[in-house]
DNA sequence: GGATTTAGTGAGGTTACCTCACCATGAGGG
DNA sequence: CCCTCATGGTGAGGTAACCTCACTAAATCC
């Protein structure tokens, strides 16, 4: 159990999620969006409609936040707020046309930028990342 | 080459990255050292005196975020700036026995929580992983 | 039906960056 | 030797993406 392997794993962990994000928000710049915008956006389109305190739930951060975030995307015309039939505390959020095909946009851009980063890598090898990243996220 | 795979992949990546960052950040903090304060103290033990410009560079972070950053860290007596002496328009930052105390236990603490993380996997899936990331960071 | 909880947001703060402008110094050319 | 240009550091001011605290309106519990 060599310490200074761990060390090296962590940092070489890093130095491929420095590289990953680069390549990500680099992806997503020609689309005129954050990284921070480009997460909200993924959520709604993947898991549809709602409130923004799911979507903060979604992206960890704190209800505030998103509150933020929505008041952003919205500015921009690719989300909409509208009343909560079933509880008139609360609003939904839903994507625009825009803000789907934005989103659509988003989806396409990191997926091509994450198979090019990927692609490197025999499928055997891939398998086994995938497989031990499971494990590590417990 | 099934797309969604390689989404998840990404996904699964990011997953497993902002776990280490959360975990980095939590043994940190008993040392009252931000993320972004223990990465130039780490610059510094691991590359010695060095001028703030130098600094800027190893955490390719622009000149004068770095100035910040030292003024931080002398302001908690950590580091100290003495003038160059074979340039007068430059200074030296090198660490106080108080920052090189603190640099230690940053690195202990920060191999210790990466133990902690990586302690689940077997000799050989941290060998794979290693491996792995090391092709992927090319 | 009054107390508590929950949803969202205004106000204001923090961290960790950034650019631009500036000054002092150093280095090279005529 | 002086003049220009490059370089090291920093003041001023700005930004993105978070945060907490306090508040209102509505729902829920007892």
């Amino acid at each position: 159990m060599d310490p200074a392997a761990d060390e090296n794993l962590s940092e070489l962990f890093w130095s491929v999620a420095r590289t990953l994000r680069h390549l990500n928000k680099e992806a997503l710049e020609p689309l005129n969006v954050s990284p921070s915008h480009g997460r909200a956006l993924a959520v709604l389109m993947r898991h549809g409609p709602m409130r923004p305190g799911a979507l903060a739930e979604h992206l960890r951060i704190a209800p505030r936040s998103a509150t933020e975030v929505v008041d952003d995307l919205q500015g921009r015309g690719l989300v909409e707020r509208t009343p909560d039939p079933a509880d008139r505390r609360a609003t939904v959020l839903h994507l625009t046309a825009a803000g789907a095909a934005a989103g659509d946009a988003i989806r396409a851009a990191r997926q091509a930028a994450a198979e090019r980063f990927f692609a490197g890598l025999h499928e055997a090898d891939r398998a086994d990342l995938t497989r031990i990243l499971r494990q590590l996220r417990e």
